[in-house]
DNA sequence: CGTTTGACTACGC
DNA sequence: CGCGTAGCCAAAC
């Protein structure tokens, strides 16, 4: 899952699987690590600690020019991962409030309301992905 | 080539 | 709830 030759597959992955989140939902990067199947001898705890970091790698590298909606990814807490009031943070934002997703004022969001169910069984069938874990 | 960084999370206080 | 910390390791510098 995470050895350096599969690292080009694994940020494919991560891009295909944030394409399939519609407007208005979000997910986490602990989420959708949760669907990606860990390698048969990765330790467990290791995993754990390691996947939602590599999703953020992966994201960091998204090609802009794809389309590919990076803003609807978000940390475990409901918050946007970038500083407050960096750019990245304010573009993040913005681009989720045109969709409809409020902030309260701690700038969280509601998981109850705008979570992401994850990809349907269909989909996750065809790229052999785990169900998400639901986000709370 | 050594050091720092980073789009994370769970947990403890 | 907020803040600090450990665990992690490929990129970026």
């Amino acid at each position: 899952m995470f050895n350096p030759p599969n690292a080009r597959s694994f940020f494919e992955t991560v891009w295909d699987i944030v394409c399939q989140i519609p407007p208005g939902k979000v997910s986490t990067y602990g989420q959708i690590a949760s669907m990606m199947s860990p390698e048969d001898d990765m330790d467990p705890v290791r995993m754990k600690n390691l996947a939602p970091r590599w999703v953020g790698t992966a994201l960091r590298k998204t090609p802009r020019g794809k389309s590919i909606p990076w803003h609807r990814v978000i940390n475990s807490q409901g918050k946007i991962s970038f500083p407050i009031g960096s750019a990245h943070a304010n573009e993040q934002r913005q681009l989720l409030e045109s969709e409809g997703v409020v902030f309260d004022q701690r700038d969280k969001v509601d998981f109850a309301i705008v979570a992401w169910q994850g990809p349907d069984d269909a989909y996750l069938a065809s790229k052999g992905l785990l169900p998400p874990r639901p986000l709370k």
